[in-house]
DNA sequence: CCTCAAACATGATGCCCATCATATTTAGTT
DNA sequence: AACTAAATATGATGGGCATCATGTTTGAGG
């Protein structure tokens, strides 16, 4: 982790409007006031399965994922954060140690929030307290659906999915096949082939490593369970 | 639903001692004022995909499955709540429409909180927000991690798990091979098969529908990845 | 600019497990 | 007690997809 050597302030970051942290303007001046500015690597790791949670991560720019490694080597990829989310919370609140390993992909600006400071605002301000329990349960929602549809669907479904989704939240963003599969819950191969197939159908495009969707409805159907 | 004559007080509810929503005596003692007591009978069902939550459920007594049923007719059961356990607050903290069906399992009283005087609970008490959403976190685990499961382990260790785990949350229930093959992501036929090979290596015995386990450090091996 | 590991791409192989089939037993209901 | 739907139990079959193998291309770093 490196301190940045100037403070950016909460008030004129623009992830705050993606961030379920900042509710309010009175608690993003409370946050504002107890953050800690840090800078990663691409490829840095920001914590790891096994540690002790002091302190939860936002987003402020760049790119994080969540994963867990599998005892033959295999990875899988939990959770993605670009700008506005927060890393690091489910272990924090589950009061346990991290289950996950946070890394990031890109060269990536966090906002360090100590948790002694982040309960006393939670306490403080309960309205921000129940936004931010809204997230969660969405992202126990997501966690759900992802069980669901590794049984009901098959890979080159769930890989159409995959990419809807990527490009839903991470516009422009460059994935490897592996990446891919790693979120997708397959492997680079079958990943390919679909790609291969859809380019095929003419629903997707690639250009180097980018993927772009020239059929969004087809690629949806092919996602969706009928 | 059935309204009960006799409006049950928390004050002598032993499934209180297990549950993430009564964490003090004083949101105990609030949560007796406003909670109604109902009853629902083996099967039936408390709410279904699709319909605005209006508060939520917390289990007196009895069994409740959520599940979610596939477009070939498959159920897969997502969590399952015994006494102290709490019913429909991902939906109603994400404030969507219920994503999933809770269907009693056994006869069943459970104390509904409508979501006003909930969220005004919560407001009031901080401390109980964040108890709650301690347990959200840990459910979201769960969640997680079987998903990850569901990829690294083969049918026969999921099912392995699933009984450990079954036995550990609800001792001397009994489980049909469908309901453990919908909780272990796998079909009813697998799960014969892993309990007939777990018979076979002495792991377990089975009278009639209960499952009994003989050797737990053994099955625990088998469930675990190396 | 050159180097080399990583990523891309496609084919061949095998096996886990869902599916289907069928016979038997259990348990809940009239 | 009779009846019937559901659950148990086991065998046969096939397909989806992980795995391995091999050649090509890309792109990051010295």
């Amino acid at each position: 982790m490196t301190a940045t050597a100037k403070k950016d302030s909460c008030l004129s970051c623009e992830a705050r409007q993606n961030s379920a942290l900042c509710s309010s303007p009175d608690v993003v001046r409370v946050i504002d006031s107890i953050k800690v500015n840090c800078h990663y690597k691409a490829g840095q790791t920001i914590f790891q399965q096994g540690q002790e949670p002091l302190g939860l991560f936002a987003v402020q720019s760049g790119l994080v994922k969540l994963e867990v490694n599998s005892h033959d080597g295999h990875a899988h990829t939990l959770r993605i954060l670009g700008a506005g989310g927060v890393v690091g919370y489910r272990s924090l609140f589950a009061r346990e140690p991290y289950k996950a390993n946070a890394v990031a992909m890109e060269d990536t600006n966090l906002c360090y929030i100590p948790k002694t400071e982040l309960f006393q605002v939670f306490v403080e301000h309960p309205e921000a307290t129940l936004n931010f329990m809204q997230s969660i349960c969405k992202d126990l929602r997501s966690a759900e659906e992802k069980w669901v549809d590794q049984m009901d669907k098959e890979a080159s479904e769930r890989v159409a999915e995959a990419i809807l989704f990527l490009q839903d939240h991470f516009q422009d963003q460059k994935w490897t096949r592996k990446e891919i599969a790693q979120w997708a819950g397959t492997t680079p191969e079958t990943v390919m082939r679909a790609l291969s197939q859809f380019e095929k159908d003419g629903l997707i495009e690639q250009a180097g490593r980018k993927i772009i969707i020239l059929n969004r409805a087809g690629l949806y159907s092919k996602a969706a369970q009928i």
